[in-house]
DNA sequence: ATAATTTTTGCAACATAATTGCATTTGTTT
DNA sequence: AAACAAATGCAATTATGTTGCAAAAATTAT
């Protein structure tokens, strides 16, 4: 089944009634190639949305498996596109995070897979996240 | 070289005067069998110290390498002691983290190394965070 | 197309988390 | 024991995140 990435697709295929701060959030999402936090987010959109709902529309992608959030050692949430939509509630996101400690960007690297961890008995493993830091390929 | 463990000689080796709140905070870390956020160690202190002073001595044992964060999928900040003291900024924690789903604690699976990940050219790669989440020995 | 219905938005209020400046207290050095 | 340096606690401030509700927008039904 092939399916449609336009942000009006990806919209309807989610069962999401197409409003303007959707649109523009994940058109940002589209143009970025990284992770974003709800401050970008609300920079980037030049303040036309309210804070509560960037939170929200934020809270709705990653539900219905748009967007997934990114682990950080910092107190800081991140964002980023899912390559490949997950479905709702299950999500697995097998790729590798690098984060820039000089510019700060956070980068999906969607060619390195997640290498398998063996844990101790009795650990159930549901969900592997690896965040790499140091330094990025445009600071170098 | 052998380095003494005691409270003392750890605060003492980096440099940090002796205090109440440092000697406390960094006991309740050896007594504690997995990470802390700071909600914890308010209530374990007993409430002893200011919040601003537990931010305090938090930021001053992860800038000495005492102690580490640890990423996590939702907002928390964790905070673990680091095993083998790691130099100023230079910080390398190779173990893996495990959060439980259902109880919710977080434990250092110092057994378990963190394995390779090689990066795309142009990446350098100073630390490496894995964090594994799932249902722990306990609550299986 | 228009009206009815559902959903989303923005505002206000609230709650929590974290930071900063400064006077006081505590620890260290002389 | 005194002088000095560093850390603490308080108050104020900023940042971050949440909730209820009326208004606005989008979807569905007519």
């Amino acid at each position: 089944m092939v399916m449609a990435n336009t942000i009006f697709d990806i919209l309807k295929r989610n069962q999401l009634s197409v409003t303007d701060s959707r649109k523009n959030i994940l058109e940002l999402f589209q143009q970025t190639n990284g992770a974003l936090a709800h401050a970008d987010i609300e920079k980037k959109t030049d303040e036309q949305f309210d804070r509560v709902t960037i939170y929200r529309t934020l809270q709705t992608f990653v539900d219905k498996g748009i967007i997934h959030t990114i682990p950080t050692a910092d107190n800081s949430v991140l964002y980023a596109l899912c390559k490949d939509e997950c479905t709702q509630g299950h999500h697995h996101d097998n790729h590798v995070h690098f984060i820039c400690d000089d510019c700060n960007t956070t980068y999906c690297l969607d060619h390195v897979t997640v290498p398998e961890v063996s844990l101790p008995k009795g650990f159930n493993q549901k969900r592997t996240d690896v965040v790499v830091s140091g330094i990025c390929n445009n600071c170098n």
